[in-house]
DNA sequence: GTCTATAATAGGATAGAC
DNA sequence: GTCTATCCTATTATAGAC
């Protein structure tokens, strides 16, 4: 049996920005299908449960992401405030600094909430454990860290819906610049 | 000619419940007309632009209550933070405590986004604006004043969002609660 | 102003040839 | 693994009676 033409990682790869930016409602089966250049039937190949089993994978591909380019960095060389910065930059890309929105909040919406509500849960909270460790170890007590971890998750979630909803990437970038000294500083 | 059994305004506030809840796209006619109890062609007869008029009067209704329920509140007697206190409330009401999601950051989402691109940012504008003229009545610089309201609505919007991605409540409560000093408190 | 009925289209999903 | 063709359902929207 020969090997396939495009990898499914790619597959999954092109569809992510279509809920990216749809959700998973707005996500058709005819965008998706021209965003991979697969008709209708390949993509059931790659999907057998449809729509829900593309939006599982996108969910899945944004976390490994989100583990790669925003959570790794975390822990590597240089101080913690260097670290942070890393991951911040990463986000300013994938967010086109501030045009585009978030997969995983879109998917928080409508019907794919409940249909994805572990999987979402679940990347969430990681994102939120791994900023709180970093700032628990740039010297802040356990539950402060905590919060102020949860914290940034949400800013950065709430600047993009209110920048998406003025038309204007300035909330986008303002929430990221500020997010060192409210996450890293000492009270 | 008759007066019509439910008047407009109370469709309105029928519709607005699953807007809110699926956003634009999840919205179908078949949801809209269970909720306002009107069959498809009565909605017509209300709202001739079909979905997107929905869509248009859902935003406009959901405009008034925060004109009525945040924004005037702000204006009204006692201290500055008595006065966010009662925009609060309300906000805590119209969320469920975190357990519901925001008309307005769902419209951001998808198709509605262009759609309704200048009636959300009019929207989001007044609510800042509203927040930043109290934060400058509580002694704050102009300029300080309109960030922090801004990251006051982004916070709502963004805890919203996570909270209903971890489908916990706590960041949401914890959200509101912190924003009166945050918006208020000097430097 | 509301209804039933229906159009017209787009949605998700499947069958079967290659 | 991909395609064309098709199915069935749900969708938005309209027509016309009352």
């Amino acid at each position: 049996m020969p090997a396939p033409l495009i990898p499914r990682d790619e597959v999954v790869l092109r569809l992510l920005p279509v809920f990216q930016r749809y959700g998973y409602d707005g996500a058709s089966l005819s965008e998706l299908s021209k965003a991979t250049g697969l008709g209708r039937s390949s993509l059931y190949h790659y999907f057998p449960g449809g729509k829900a089993d593309m939006g599982r994978a996108a969910i899945e591909c944004g976390a490994r992401w989100l583990r790669d380019n925003a959570i790794a960095p975390l822990s590597g060389a240089g101080t913690p405030a260097k670290r942070l910065g890393r991951m911040l930059k990463n986000l300013d890309g994938l967010y086109a600094g501030g045009r585009a929105s978030c997969l995983l909040g879109n998917l928080v919406i409508g019907e794919s909430r409940q249909l994805f509500q572990a999987e979402l849960a679940q990347v969430f909270q990681r994102w939120i454990d791994a900023l709180a460790a970093l700032a628990a170890e740039a010297g802040l007590p356990r539950a402060e860290a905590a919060k102020r971890a949860q914290d940034a998750v949400i800013r950065i979630q709430g600047a993009l819906i209110v920048g998406g909803g003025l038309g204007d990437t300035a909330p986008f970038r303002r929430t990221l610049a500020r997010i060192p000294a409210d996450l890293l500083a000492g009270r």
